[in-house]
DNA sequence: CCCAGCCTGGTTTTT
DNA sequence: CCAGGCTGGG
């Protein structure tokens, strides 16, 4: 089936003869005829070649949607479609990295390259970017992060002398979060009958004033949240038809991958940009919707045809990825859900291996049973590290599995989790980076004026901010005009020095490129040297993670040195000053970096795993209460959510798949009872390995106390457990010592007790730890498992008298 | 004004 | 268990 493909006003700025040559042949393994069609099923095939007009396509999981999506670009570009015409809006930076590079084998660097292809958030900061001043914002806006967010509603909150325990920022942010995924003004918030009388039987009748403050302030300190940047993206297009018209025109194709995942504001955007030519593919899967929470509807998908009525729809329901157990595993978990696109998914695959199901006493066994089949698997099969995947419901719950990885030495990587960037030490350079391309960055200012000690303390700062806000203004400006104001002469000094310094980076941002500016600013804000002369081990790992921040800046400009000459638009794809720096890192997350991560077992939540594949999945923690989260037993919507949840985490696999769930486990720093999970339950049994001790009631601990619980399975006593007192017995024996509360006057004990360590483990360095106290923490390094390093942390350190 | 250490309250998933 | 708030001594 060959289309006929025209679109008026395509310019075909790259043409043919300028790609350089090695790409020319990169091509010819894909022939204009277009081989790369050939190992296409029919529908899929008719997915990549039904370039007009609108298409939905569902694609069930393993279906090879990723495949239509990249040939289906790259058969635009084929068909004559300028790449730079077209939009790729996916949900993460991953997909979008992923599809990049299989597009860029077939159609070659440089038309990949200027494809505009990204996550929506990316795509449209990008753009707004570049509209700034038609919204009032500097080009130069700072992406406030969810922290930066919920302190300033804080700060709100308590300038509005608010109860803070009612108007809780996490609520407040959510609230607001919600209103503008479905692009509610706060004057429309404000004026919302049904939303005021919600807010008021909530007895929090605040929340739309607090709403309109925080976007005041938002625009004062130049700063969007990441809900703002699809927002203002959607009143941007509503400003003046000709910015409209201008990316209509610009974006001749628009496609939007995980399509079930948009939110209301997504899809107006996308609606709006369309509107013309209706060329709009999206692609999804309803049963993979996961992000109800943060504001996604599958309305998109069940409304999309009313609103395109000329509509093609096609399914994708072979799976070419998992073995038939495990497809119909998956179609059974689906079933029970009530509103769904009706679908089958199947598969020519062979039978596999029967599902495992693990029934472990506590959580550490589950986890040592896991770590354990890893080792049997890898032996049977020759199967590689990388081949594992350990999935999860809750970040959390990822520590038992490092322990018992770790002790059988396989090396892992864990996705997600805290980010390189909210570490502190990140987050406080960033932040002086951050003021100092915006000054205006209010929370970025909070943050480090006082850090390292200048002497500008708490009460000079609440001044500021109160002469701020009665005169309407940045702090920043008060600060730059500080002796009209009555203040301490020390405290203004240092305000007028701190000052005179921002002044200064800000005078090199023309000059220096990101790199070089950040390492200076580093040096001469204090904050190096502060972190340097911080001899304690956390001190040094500071240190470290700040160098590591430093290397990544470097990547990022020679990055886009290389990418310079060849770029047809001159924007922030090539530049490489720090404000672009800071606009791409604000919206990456941990998964993103490409750290080297072959030959090691991956642990993710199952949110993080979706769009990913591996031969061997674990699926962990399946317990009522944890997977499904406790959060969602109540409604019966989001128990469907975590079905759907659930139905990810199994479609993850291609041939091995092991589900378990512990009797017990710690939450909450607490031993709990735990009940299976219902999707247990609900799986059919027969075609199930069940494996470990079947739950007994008589293991339910009274009064969840711990010796209720040694009680309980004392006479089962689990390998785990077993475990654990060989583990205490060698301690004892090497005369280890116990690690339990100290003082930091205990520092001659604790040197003493870190000498020891040493040498029991003898293969690294034991550094030198000084005014460690609450919450602080000691980090033992040492190479084993040909591991660069592993980490050892201990919170709260203290040796016992008698070492027991 | 600064900091260490105590205390309390809260814990899903992510761009 | 852990982050963040609060307090009281320097």
């Amino acid at each position: 089936m060959q289309q006929e493909f025209d679109f008026s006003e395509k310019k075909p700025e790259v043409p043919k003869e300028e790609i350089p040559k090695e790409e020319i042949k990169e091509e010819e393994e894909f022939t204009m005829d277009g081989n790369y069609l050939e190992g296409l099923n029919g529908v899929q095939r008719l997915a990549v070649e039904t370039v007009k007009g609108p298409v939905m396509i569902i694609a069930g999981p393993g279906s090879g949607k990723t495949r239509v999506l990249t040939y289906r670009i790259a058969h635009l570009i084929r068909l004559g479609m300028n790449p730079y015409n077209i939009l790729a809006l996916t949900f993460t930076n991953k997909a979008a990295k992923e599809m990049k590079d299989r597009i860029r084998k077939i159609v070659g660097t440089l038309s990949a390259n200027s494809i505009w292809m990204g996550t929506f958030h990316s795509i449209f900061a990008r753009i707004l970017r570049i509209e700034a001043n038609e919204l009032g914002y500097p080009s130069n806006f700072t992406i406030y992060d969810t922290d930066d967010a919920k302190t300033l509603i804080k700060n709100i909150v308590s300038e509005q002398n608010l109860n803070p325990d009612l108007y809780k920022a996490n609520l407040v942010y959510n609230r607001i979060s919600n209103a503008k995924s479905n692009l509610l003004t706060p004057q429309a918030y404000l004026k919302h009958q049904g939303i005021r009388n919600a807010d008021a039987a909530a007895k929090r009748p605040q929340i739309g004033k607090l709403y309109h403050l925080y976007s005041e302030r938002c625009q004062r300190a130049g700063a969007m949240d990441f809900d703002d940047l699809l927002f203002k993206m959607h009143e941007l297009l509503n400003l003046a038809p000709e910015i409209l018209q201008k990316y209509q025109n610009k974006f001749q194709y628009l496609m939007i991958d995980e399509f079930q995942d948009t939110n209301h504001a997504q899809y107006s955007i996308a609606r709006k940009l369309v509107a013309n030519h209706r060329n709009v593919c999206v692609v999804g899967d309803d049963a993979q919707s996961i992000y109800a929470f943060r504001g996604a509807t599958i309305d998109n998908i069940l409304n999309f045809e009313k609103d395109y009525p000329e509509l093609t729809t096609l399914k994708l329901e072979q799976n070419y990825r998992s073995t038939k157990r495990i497809v119909d595993l998956a179609n059974g978990i689906i079933q029970k859900n009530s509103h769904q696109i009706a679908k089958e998914i199947w598969t020519q695959n062979s039978e596999g291996g029967k599902i495992q199901l693990v029934h472990a006493v506590s959580d550490s066994e589950e986890a040592k049973i896991i770590a354990d089949n890893i080792v049997v698997e890898r032996l049977r099969y020759h199967y590689n590290n990388d081949e594992f995947a350990i999935l999860y419901r809750t970040n959390a719950q990822s520590r038992v599995f490092e322990e018992a990885l770790r002790r059988k030495g396989i090396p892992y990587r864990v996705y997600g989790g805290l980010s390189f960037y909210q570490r502190k030490e990140i987050k406080d350079l960033m932040a002086y980076l951050r003021l100092t391309v915006n000054h205006k960055d209010e929370e970025a200012m909070r943050r480090v004026i006082n850090y390292p000690v200048r002497g500008i303390g708490k009460t000079s700062l609440k001044k500021i901010a109160a002469w701020a806000n009665e005169e309407e203004r940045t702090m920043w400006d008060i600060m730059c005009r500080i002796p009209q104001y009555k203040l301490a002469t020390r405290t203004q000094n240092a305000i007028v020095k701190f000052v005179k310094m921002i002044k200064l980076f800000a005078q090199m941002l023309k000059q220096k490129d990101a790199y070089d500016l950040a390492k200076y600013i580093a040096k001469t804000c204090g904050l190096q040297n502060h972190l340097h002369n911080d001899k304690s081990v956390e001190g040094l790992t500071r240190y470290e993670n700040l160098q590591e921040l430093f290397n990544s800046i470097k990547e990022f400009t020679d990055n886009k040195r290389e990418l310079a000459p060849n770029n047809v638009e001159v924007d922030m794809e090539v530049d490489a000053s720090l404000g672009v720096y800071l606009q791409e890192v604000s919206l990456l997350t941990d998964a993103d970096d490409n750290k080297d991560d072959s030959g090691k077992v991956k642990l993710m939540t199952v949110h993080a795993a979706k769009g990913l594949e591996f031969p061997c999945v674990y699926i962990v923690g399946l317990e009522e209460e944890l997977f499904p989260s406790a959060m969602a037993s109540k409604r019966s919507n989001d128990i469907e959510e975590e079905r759907r949840l659930f139905y990810v985490a199994v479609t993850r696999a291609e041939k091995k798949l092991m589900l378990s769930h512990a009797n017990c486990r710690y939450r909450f720093g607490k031993l709990q009872y735990c009940e299976p999970s219902r999707f247990i339950e609900e799986i059919s049994k027969e075609e199930l390995e069940e494996i470990g001790n079947k739950p007994r009631a008589s293991f339910r601990p009274q009064r969840d106390s711990h010796d209720a619980f040694k009680d309980s399975i004392s006479s089962n006593i689990s390998s785990a457990k077993r475990q654990q007192e060989k583990q205490q017995q060698l301690r004892n024996r090497s005369n280890i010592p116990n690690i339990a509360n100290f003082k930091a006057s205990d520092n001659r004990k604790l040197k003493e007790g870190f000498r020891i360590l040493h040498q029991r483990f003898g293969a690294g360095t034991v550094l030198k730890l000084e005014g460690i106290g609450d919450k602080r923490m000691a980090i033992i390094k040492f190479d084993t498992l040909g591991e660069k390093k592993m980490v050892l942390r201990f919170a709260k350190l203290m040796f016992k008298e008698d070492g027991t």
